[in-house]
DNA sequence: CATATAAGTGGAGGGTTCCTCCGTTTAATG
DNA sequence: CATTAAACGGAGGAACCCTCCACTTATATG
């Protein structure tokens, strides 16, 4: 039922020629997009990548498939970063991922648009970054420094909400950030 | 030099046939930004108005400033809304406001949006909403009950971001809610 | 009331993007 | 090689965007 993120990275296809297409699809779309938003002309990613507009629709039947696959390789990273940060302490561990979470997402707009939507796939993200965020939440719930009350996935929605936020200093998204977290703190 | 939002709502046409279809492009606007998002097709909106898409161009030269003026009503309601609970307690009062701005702008998908852009409307809508709810934010703030080194746009901004967060349920917004605001207590 | 005129109107049409269909090319396999 | 299933590219119809301009009408004035 619920699809995992490792399976959906196994998509491509098998062909030699093929494979080459799609991969060259992904790179010209993500460049695409971070210099014109996800509503960037399909044919003018296609051009980029040097391939046919209908072999684009085939490897992707919808903007969203295509949106979703270029999400994919971003959420990895930040899954990625739980582990780099899992030798500081329980608090300033979660601190540092979340932290990082919203630097990185708020520079994509790819991911805070997708980290609200509900497809299939968003759904299997958003999972993986739960499976990456859980053990620093529960370390730091543990240690009694988190309220008990809360699960990784209200911090991660909590977290992409203030990603989300636009047209602001880097200083106020910290701020808010910094109440936010407040709010996860165990009340003594 | 910043627009405010009194001066805004008087940018209707003075002639009577043409505030006719001014108004009436409004109410069609609503409605489909509604049922389709902002990208809905002018050429449909100018439709359902019963006016030529010339006559939609005219009122509103890009769809940014029609989807502003659709925007511009919803947000005074979310500012009356503040009057509404001022007879409560300092922080409930607060609270109050804040949760139904939440719920309200949570609906709309076009007030989430828009709160996040940067153009002249869009921020006179914001300096409205903080004239709105500064006075809430100071009682409780004198009252000492809110950490008093938050200001009303940090708060404003922080559950703009919570209100934006989608495909969840009312409970977890709530929680979600709770969390952030929380973090807004003062420390005792 | 008549009428001048400024303000308003609608829709044709050129440009862009979307997405499908189908005849041609090519990688893989024996 | 030869075969064939898979992959390919691009033409073209449909939807949408936005401008231009010839026509209509509300309103002010004599």
């Amino acid at each position: 039922m619920t699809t995992t993120l490792a399976e959906l990275v196994q998509r491509r296809p098998s062909r030699a020629d093929a494979r080459r297409n799609y991969d060259s699809l992904i790179a010209a779309a993500r460049q695409s997009f971070a210099e014109m938003g996800t509503e960037a002309p399909l044919e003018e990613i296609a051009r980029r990548a040097d391939v046919g507009i209908a072999t684009l629709y085939r490897n992707f039947p919808t903007r969203e498939t295509l949106v979703e696959s270029v999400y994919l390789e971003e959420v990895q990273a930040v899954c990625n970063a739980a582990a780099e940060v899992a030798h500081l302490e329980p608090w300033e561990a979660l601190l540092a991922w979340l932290r990082r979470f919203v630097t990185y997402v708020g520079t994509k707009r790819v991911l805070v648009e997708g980290l609200n939507r509900d497809s299939n796939t968003f759904k299997a993200c958003r999972l993986g970054l739960y499976e990456a965020g859980a053990p620093l939440l529960i370390r730091a719930q543990d240690a009694r420094l988190v309220r008990p009350d809360v699960a990784i996935d209200d911090v991660i929605r909590l977290v992409a909400g203030i990603a989300g936020i636009g047209s602001t200093t880097e200083e106020q998204r910290d701020r808010i950030l910094a109440i936010a977290l407040d709010g996860l703190k165990r009340a003594a």
